[in-house]
DNA sequence: CTTGAACTTGAAATCGATTTCTGGCAATCT
DNA sequence: AGATTGCCAGAAATCGATTTCAAGTTCAAG
């Protein structure tokens, strides 16, 4: 691998000016064909740790997201890409796994690698970001809230969405409805579960054994509607807070021979690969890659100086009743 | 954020003193205590930019993956990062889309920013690794194979699985099987391909027009799914050739009213969330958490010097057959 | 003809760590 | 006692780019 003192030495200038070149600063035209063609000669490609160390910024992202398997993220991490790809960035994925230690971890990394901004799916109700923000690093938060900083954040309406899921189920003639909610500590889940409440005790039907925490993956939603389906009075039908959850729910009932028309269920967030789901629940559909579109445009408006006010963007979400039931 | 300087003058030694201490090397206990409370009390953290200038090597390993959004990556990565995690390394993801150009930029932002190692799941056949092994980074190549370099190697035995998927169908009393592959310049796709061919030649049972080319996502099954229902004499069964085309072929069976049972099908890897998926469908599945555990072990070995000839591993894939064909 | 504004260019400082080189000092061996 | 070995720690060089500073040119205005 070839310096700049190389291609320096090859064209006959000095580093200065193959730098200048590079940057496309003032050069006389004749010492910029010389650098280009010691260049090219070279296969020179600049250092970027060298350059990063110098201007104190690099030209990549972290992404900081709690579950690289779960299709929303991944989704999210594809908007943000795309972005990202195209303003000159590259983006790296950081999968923190819902660990608070990992996130800090990670974190941490993005500010001793000088990288120019985070989005952040925050794991933990108690991100430190301080020292990110000290360094001017520009955060945007992105599906889970600036918990106390004031940052930029897209987000979309959980508590709304749980409202119209569980009222959704109301309105196809189901009365016992349960909830299957995320980690009590995560933002989220706190809402979707407040919107399920609002409209369960709007209802009459409150009951609290009828909410259950889990983790916000397949076994997470398993074992909460395995523990539904053993009270005593079962609910007849499950609001369930996320994507993968729902997937473990339908597994359960499915391998019980019940059906959506048994339980009725509603889920926040698009079942992945959901040509491959069952009709019959209904649906709140989550503009992923659209919250990473404009996470990252956002992120990179402040990369480039933009400082007024931090701003929050709801994305508004679309809900689906299910085909078959009702028509059936 | 303070630097090693900082600590120096406020623990009253040198700033090589301070990095003698954190590295670990010969210090007395003394100053070794000053310089920890110092380090402390200025929450001091290492600049890794500076760090990877000087070492000429970060401890960051770049993942190239082909597509971020099928879970056989994400799974893979899943088991990279765990290894990776573990020997302190951290994992960055690129996604290159299937894209050459992509590709080469991000192996050539690797090579630039001193990461540690890559662990690549190529997207063309004509990768340039040349300037990576050049500069003595180690490659693991995983998935897809070392074209034509002299790489550690984690791969599934692509033909042996087309051919298993194959006979299975004609065990199940199919005889025209048809096989949706992916791009005709992408090596997984033509060796599950070849399996493929290998059996319907030898059951006489040879026709061209069943053989599919489609991008490795859920449209291009979708498409290539419709061109082979509209064949004069269409197929009874097909090998799909990766997940994300089994999904969308099977959408285009169900949307037409067919089932498995009408059409018979073989799936080259797992059907994402396969819990939802429809029973009735031969699965290859592929050990893609097991393949990215394997190379990042690899990977780690070589960047800790291991210099024996270049490795190639092929794990087993095991078959499944449909739960409800056959037994109903 | 002089002055200075505008523009190129190179030398050298800089970013923040690691590492080599070297000197000082104490312990060990003749 | 004198020579040798070994350890510790500071000064300075180093990684490879960018950027500041200062010098040298050119050209137009006064």
């Amino acid at each position: 691998m070839s310096t700049i003192y190389e291609v320096a030495a090859l064209a006959g200038v000095s580093p200065a000016t193959v730098s200048r070149v590079l940057n496309g600063v003032n050069v006389s035209a004749e010492k910029s064909r010389l650098v280009r063609d010691a260049a090219g000669k070279l296969a020179f490609t600049p250092n970027r740790t060298a350059r990063s160390l110098r201007k104190q910024s690099s030209e990549v992202i972290a992404l900081v997201i709690p579950d690289i398997e779960n299709p929303f993220f991944t989704s999210m991490a594809r908007g943000v890409e795309d972005v990202a790809q195209a303003a000159g960035y590259s983006v790296v994925l950081c999968n923190t796994d819902e660990d608070p230690d990992k996130e800090a971890s990670y974190l941490s990394i993005a500010v001793s690698e000088n990288m120019a901004g985070i989005i952040l799916a925050a794991a933990s109700d108690h991100v430190d970001l301080a020292p990110l923000l000290r360094r001017g690093r520009p955060v945007v938060a992105v599906d889970r809230g600036p918990h106390g900083f004031d940052l930029d954040a897209v987000m979309v309406d959980n508590i709304a969405g749980g409202r119209e899921a569980t009222q959704a189920l109301y309105d196809q003639g189901f009365s016992r409805i349960a909830c299957i909610t995320g980690p009590s500590d995560v933002e989220t889940a706190q809402r979707r579960e407040h919107g399920w409440r609002q409209v369960v005790i709007a209802n009459g039907g409150h009951d609290e054994r009828y909410l259950k925490h889990a983790n916000f993956r397949v076994d997470g939603g398993r074992a909460a509607m395995d523990e539904l389906l053993a009270l005593e009075t079962p609910p007849d039908a499950v609001f369930v807070a996320n994507n993968l959850m729902s997937v473990g729910a339908l597994q359960v009932l499915f391998e019980r021979g019940l059906t959506t028309e048994n339980v009725g269920m509603a889920s926040f967030g698009d079942l992945p690969f959901s040509t491959l789901a069952p009709r019959g629940v209904t649906i709140i559909h989550l503009p992923a890659r659209h919250l990473g579109v404009t996470a990252a445009r956002l992120l990179i408006e402040r990369i480039n100086g933009d400082d007024q006010p931090a701003r929050t963007i709801v994305l508004r979400n679309e809900i689906s009743a299910p085909t078959s039931v009702g028509s059936a």
